[in-house]
DNA sequence: ACATGTTTGTTGTAAGTCCAACATTGAGGC
DNA sequence: GCCTCAATGTTGGACTTACAACAAACATGT
């Protein structure tokens, strides 16, 4: 048996931390039949690209959430996103029926949920959002069929607002890349169209958006503002938005830093 | 700052490998102000529970399809099953429509499918495989609605089986829990009402089973063996099972070691 | 107060890892 | 052949972790 080149080496290393999930460096060396300080060398590169996270004495695979598109937006503003997430589960309430758009804002909600004791069904179109709710002994969750669109980690298109069509929940969380005192909208058309079908199905809605949203307008319009029974964000300056708020009957819920919705 | 309990801080622990992909021994103890005995013994008991996996200095969190009963099997017999996978892919043109079944084995498939400049479709109730499909440019992939098993990363159900009879694939793969040279079966219901439905909707349909399936039969029948147009397994010793697939007129594919069916 | 069991800390030894500096090997290019 | 560069191996010392056995602290029920 030859030994392999330092390419195939490393494709191996990534490819085997597809399917397990953490290596040490000492069994890959025994493996490949190479010293330790060379595997290091290898995962330290592989490290740098970004397709493996270091550990002490081997390594571990990337977040789940480290997908392409996400990445970089996953990153910033989480801990705002985990208080909205927070603030947003203190409406759910055992035999409620809900539905989850897809998104990163969204997700942090799903992490709260699967971690409570509520009995609640949920609809999403979000496999990122599924997979936590999944774990949960309590909560069942339905997934939308569609196309699968991995940048979004959901999935989108005609059978997936057909399946919507067919449901009907008391409430939903959808999020967005941005809204104003008049209207909702994204930059996805795709994930619009599924966001407007949750509207339709749906006796209430609320908007999770955190406050670098507010006053920008993307090019897809969701719906009006007022098309939304609560919108739940991190923090809201601007008093004119506020005033906006109360005329088109949306009730505001900031997430204050330390004030979480939540017991700890 | 009080100490925190003993279930609390694993609370903790477990809660911070959803965001991180692997924590230190030696910072958690330091964060916790405990000793590093203490955060071992955490690991360790949390370990067991299968809430993370340890690593050398520290732990990772538990992979996707790391569930309990499955774990070990998962571990044992991955070339055979990569073996598998490779085999299964040659069969796979442009313009093809495939079913791809849940399964671990399945799984290994899509992985390498996801690698291939094939233009194809996919249909599954894998959210795995979806997942896994999903990172390939030139593939597009149509998940399944239903029921979300996290257990078997998939869909299941009464929404999976109406959404399947809506399509046709000219291609399908499944897995099964065990075959003899009568029949096929497998140990879950509800995954076997979808495998059922997968073979009426697909013109070939090719059974994916390590050599440790043979001869084994589970409580739940999926179709006689005769049903399969093609068995892909890794080793077939038993020249009675050679026989029963030749009279069945069923394909016998075996992925030997180091004869992989597609280049490195 | 007492006994009991759980949780955590302490300690010492063995083993593993990290890092840097330097030696060796191997594949092209001239 | 010779040179050069990249890849790998080697080595030694500093640091980190693992493991086991025992001690101390803490909670709990009687």
């Amino acid at each position: 048996m030859d030994k392999l080149s330092k390419r195939e080496r490393q494709d191996r290393i990534v490819n085997r931390l597809n399917t397990t999930v953490a290596v040490r460096i000492s069994d890959l060396a025994e493996e490949f039949d190479v010293t330790t300080e060379t595997i290091r060398r290898d995962l330290d590169a592989l490290a740098v690209r970004g397709l493996l996270a270091r550990t002490y004495g081997g390594a571990a695979m990337r977040a789940l959430t480290d997908e392409p598109g996400i990445a970089a937006r996953a990153q910033t503003y989480v801990a705002e996103r985990e208080r909205i997430g927070l603030k947003a589960a203190t409406l759910v309430k055992s035999g409620d029926v809900l539905i989850i758009d897809a998104g990163s804002t969204t997700a942090h909600l799903a992490k709260v949920l699967a971690q409570l004791p509520l009995e609640f069904k949920v609809i999403t179109n979000s496999i990122g959002v599924a997979r936590v709710l999944g774990q949960s002994d309590t909560a069942s969750v339905l997934l939308c069929p569609g196309d699968v669109r991995l940048t979004e980690e959901g999935v989108f298109g005609a059978e997936t607002l057909d399946f919507l069509d067919r449901y009907h929940a008391n409430m939903a969380f959808i999020g967005a890349g941005g809204f104003t005192a008049k209207e909702i909208s994204d930059a996805d058309a795709a994930g619009v169209a599924i966001k407007r079908k949750i509207i339709t199905r749906s006796e209430r809605v609320y908007l999770l958006a955190d406050h670098t949203k507010a006053g920008i307008t993307q090019f897809a319009t969701i719906c009006p503002l007022s098309a939304m029974d609560g919108l739940i964000t991190d923090a809201m300056a601007d008093d004119g938005m506020r005033q906006a708020l109360a005329e088109a009957q949306v009730e505001l819920m900031i997430a204050e830093q330390g004030k979480a919705g939540l017991a700890a």
